[in-house]
DNA sequence: GAATCCATTATTGTTGACAATCTTCAATTT
DNA sequence: AAATTGAAGATTGTCAACAATAATGGATTC
């Protein structure tokens, strides 16, 4: 049981239903999902360890605020793991690993034609979890897992905050095209750059939130 | 409160007080430690998240079994992580980090020579988790701890069932040798080094643990 | 008028009892 | 003798009431 409020919660939290900052209080919610405080507990001490909550006691538990430095972290982590991973595949790249890497890169293009946001976020973090999931280690997809649920919010967050401004259609094709190539330092070069391109893109969306979040507060 | 238990049972897994395998009851525990099932159980969650323990439900919560599989992933990944620790903070290695460094050598050297087991392995890895702690990037230290905790546990079991075959004191003297140097290609080759002995020193000891278990179990 | 103190309220932390589930072992049947 | 079924025991999962703590707002004092 509470599994299923943890995902429930982690998929709230993660198409941006509860916006970064939103408090959780135990009594209403155990209330409205009908369930009692004990799983409730549970399930958000869960996520407290993900990293989706923070807790302060006696206080509250809320869902996390974004912060600059926290993402520089993210995507510094993101280029190294995902070099690291396609280090591990690069000589055991397999036909369907190929195969299941062309169709995740139509999924992308498909969802980005329907303007469907949150189905975007999805595809494009599907996309680059193949590396991970076919690199066999499981503490990398654990690792991945984390990182992934932060960018889903931070992503999710800057859908609803302005609308349908995703990744373009064409933006992966070099991605794909250098991970079925030859040269694994030539996919490392194109991964970082990927990853630049990516952090600066966030990180601008970022600063901006927290400068209307300021006005907000000091008008 | 949850917080302290989780911290003594931390404590008692990591130091082999608690064999990898072992069963933990909740009752039995509660009552052991004066506390209540709810606190305790949240500790025990904490513990199953961090990857010390694993628990089926109705049915029991263990410590974790050792396996050459996660053995080989979390080697592969030290080596990974180590290395972008390094990257991270090459350019701006400063004197205390320096200091720290040698210090914390000196710290190790002075364990094994009073042949403190326990104390050999904290000095050992508190040695590699400068590099970490320097790269003031949270997610990476995060990693680190997880990552550290299981190697604490798998090196705690080796020293109980071997007695005092510890490193070798000048075991690390070549890592804080590159680690002051001025090639960063020469550190990452070092680490890689490094944590290939050390691989092959952990699984040659898990393999003999898991064949002596092996023939406990069918003799 | 500003600052401080106290009571109120909202929220989390803790507890013990009860329910659901799995495992084990013995009795029974084939 | 082997397999199956059933019940008993052990263990975790769930719940609702109670205790501890921190934030809030108003009254009081300087």
């Amino acid at each position: 049981m509470s599994t299923q409020i943890a995902a429930l919660l982690r998929s709230a939290i993660l198409t941006g239903e509860l916006e970064p900052g939103a408090q959780l209080v135990e009594n209403t919610l155990a209330m409205r999902l009908g369930a009692s405080r004990g799983p409730l507990r549970e399930a958000m001490r869960q996520l407290v360890d993900e990293g989706l909550l923070v807790s302060v006691p006696y206080t509250g538990t809320r869902v996390v605020d974004i912060s600059i430095q926290d993402i520089n972290d993210i995507y510094a982590m993101r280029t190294c793991l995902e070099q690291f991973a396609f280090e591990q595949i690069w000589d055991h790249r397999c036909e369907a690993f190929k195969e299941e890497l062309i169709r995740r890169n139509a999924t992308l293009k498909d969802a980005i034609d329907r303007a469907d946001g949150v189905g975007t976020i999805e595809a494009e973090l599907d996309l680059h979890g193949l590396a991970y999931e076919h690199a066999g280690n499981r503490i990398l997809l654990n690792s991945w897992t984390g990182l992934r649920g932060h960018l889903q919010m931070y992503w999710a967050s800057h859908h609803r905050a302005h609308g349908t401004t995703g990744p373009k259609r064409e933006s992966h094709d070099d991605y794909v095209r250098h991970a079925l190539g030859s040269s694994l330092s030539a996919m490392k070069d194109e991964l970082r750059d990927h990853m630049l391109r990516g952090l600066e893109k966030t990180k601008a969306f970022v600063e901006a939130r927290n400068k209307v979040q300021a006005e907000e507060l000091d008008p």
